[in-house]
DNA sequence: CGCTTGGTGTTATCGTCGATGACATGGATA
DNA sequence: TATCCATGTCATCGACGATAACACCAAGCG
C-alpha cells in the first residue's frame, strides 16, 4: 500500500468519525502508521493535506455514482446532479464542509469538478436552445442554490427537517434558467392543478384562526388545520 | 465602558480585520486591555464570544437598517429583505461566515432573528393568499438559497463575479413561492384575502376526492368537506 | 566495488492556541 | 467591622500546526 494513500484514506476515515469535523494532524499520523513530517513533505500542510483528502472522498463517490450514465434529456441529467449533490452533502458532511465552506485556503479540485460536470450538462441545455439565460450564470445559480441547500439541511438539520426542500429549491431554479417545454399540455395541467390545491390550502391554512365569527371548535380548528397542512406540504414532481 | 461591551468591540473589530476569518482569544484580550480568563468568565468560551460578537454586529447592521420600515405591500419588504442579507455578508463576511457556516456550536442569535423577521414576512404574504407553499416552506427555500448565494459571493468572489446573481436567484425563487399576480395591484387586502379564501375552500372542495394517494379515511375526507363547504359558503367579511 | 545522491522516514523541539486552577482586590451588605 | 461575592490577574497545562536536524537505503555512476 502506497504511504500517501494508506494516509489520506486514514485522514477520510478520521474526517467522516470526526464529530467536530476537524481532524489534528497527529490523529492522521498516528492512524496512518507514520511520523508528522512525513505528512508534511507529502501535502505541505494541513490544508494541502485536506483537500487531497476531500479529492479522494469526491472521486470515491463520483465513481460509484457514474454508473448512472448520461441520459439522452439533458434535463435529467440536471435534475440527477441536482439530487446527486445534495446526496454526497449528505452522505459525506465533514468532506463536503470542507469543499464549500472553504477553511480551505485553495480550492479543492472536486469543488471545481462539480462546476465543470454542471455547466456541461447546462451547454447541452444551451444547444438544444433551452436556456434563458448563459450556461455560466445559470450555472452559477444552480451552484449557489444547491450549495446553500446542502449546508443547511448538513449544519441545520433540526430548522430544515423537510425532506422536499432540495426538490423544491431545485425546480425552482430549473424553471426560473429554463424555458417552458411547448409540448405535454396534459402533464402541465395536472401539475397545474396539483399546484392550485397546494396554493388553496396554504391560503386557507393561514387564516383559519381569523375566522369571525370563528366557525369551529379549537378542535376542529386543529384537526382543520392539520389536514390542510397535509394538502399544502404535499410533495410535487416539477 | 462597559468591560463586556469594549470585549465585544474588539472582537468585532479584530475579526472584521482578519483575514483568516479567525481571532485568537489573546489578541482580543489584548485588545480589549484585560487578560484571558476574563473573556471566558463572561462568555464561557470562545465560541460564546463570538456567537455574542456576531449577535452585537447584526444589531448593528439592523439598527441601521432598520429606518426602512415596513412597506404596505409584503413583496417589497421580501426583495428588500433579500438584499438586506446580501449586502450584510458583504459587508462583514467574517461575521456572517461565523453566523451561517457554523463553525459555532450553536446558533448565534442573529440567525434565528433574520429567521423570524423572514417568516412574519411571508406570513403577511400567506394572509393575502399570495403564497403557493406554506411560510414555513417558503421560509426555508428563500433562507437556503439567499445564504448559499451569500456564502458563494464572500469565499469564491473569483468564481461569482456577476452583480445579478443575487437578485437572479432572488428572483427564481421568489417566482417559485409566489402566486403569480393576478389583478391590479389596488385591490383592498382583505377583501383580496377573503375572496382569495373563499376560492381556495372551493378548489379544495372539488378535488378532495381525486387526491392520488388518497391520504384520508372516508370518514376523514367527509369531514373535511363538510367544514370546506363551510367556509366555501360563508359570506361573512373577515 | 565504493562513493554519491535523492527519496523516505524519525527524533526532538518551537511557538501558538484554548482553557483553567489558584490567588488578589475592592466594594456592597449584614 | 466582618463577610462575601463580583471582578480581574498570574501562572500554567495539554493539544495543536509546523520545522530543523539527522538516519536510512536503494539507484546511479566513476
Amino acid at each position: 500500500m502506497d504511504t500517501r494513500s494508506s494516509i489520506i484514506e486514514a485522514t477520510a476515515e478520521l474526517l467522516a468519525r470526526s464529530p467536530s469535523g476537524d481532524v489534528s494532524t497527529r490523529a492522521v499520523s498516528e492512524a496512518a502508521g507514520v511520523q508528522q513530517p512525513v505528512l508534511y513533505r507529502l501535502f505541505g500542510d494541513k490544508s494541502g493535506l485536506l483537500r487531497a483528502t476531500v479529492d479522494y472522498v469526491w472521486d470515491q463517490y463520483l465513481g460509484s455514482k457514474r454508473a448512472a450514465e448520461k441520459s439522452d434529456d439533458p434535463l435529467e441529467d440536471l435534475r440527477a446532479g441536482w439530487d446527486s449533490h445534495t446526496a454526497f452533502a449528505l452522505a459525506h458532511p465533514n468532506a463536503y464542509k470542507l469543499m464549500f465552506s472553504s477553511a480551505l485556503d485553495s480550492e479543492p479540485e472536486a469543488a471545481e469538478e462539480a462546476m465543470r460536470i454542471l455547466r456541461e450538462v447546462l451547454e447541452r441545455l444551451a444547444k438544444q436552445g433551452r436556456l434563458r439565460v448563459t450556461p455560466d450564470m445559470a450555472a452559477r445559480m444552480v451552484m449557489t442554490a444547491n450549495t446553500g441547500v446542502a449546508l443547511a439541511l448538513i449544519t441545520r438539520p433540526r430548522l430544515y427537517p423537510d425532506q422536499n426542500l432540495s426538490v423544491m429549491v431545485r425546480d425552482a431554479i430549473h424553471r426560473a434558467i429554463l424555458l417552458a417545454p411547448e409540448g405535454t399540455a396534459a402533464h402541465a395541467a395536472d401539475a397545474a392543478a396539483h399546484d392550485a390545491r397546494r396554493a388553496a390550502a396554504t391560503t386557507l391554512l393561514s387564516s383559519v384562526d381569523e375566522f369571525t365569527p370563528q366557525p369551529f371548535t379549537p378542535a376542529e380548528s386543529a384537526l382543520l388545520k392539520q389536514w390542510l397542512a397535509q394538502i399544502a406540504g404535499s410533495g410535487q414532481p416539477s
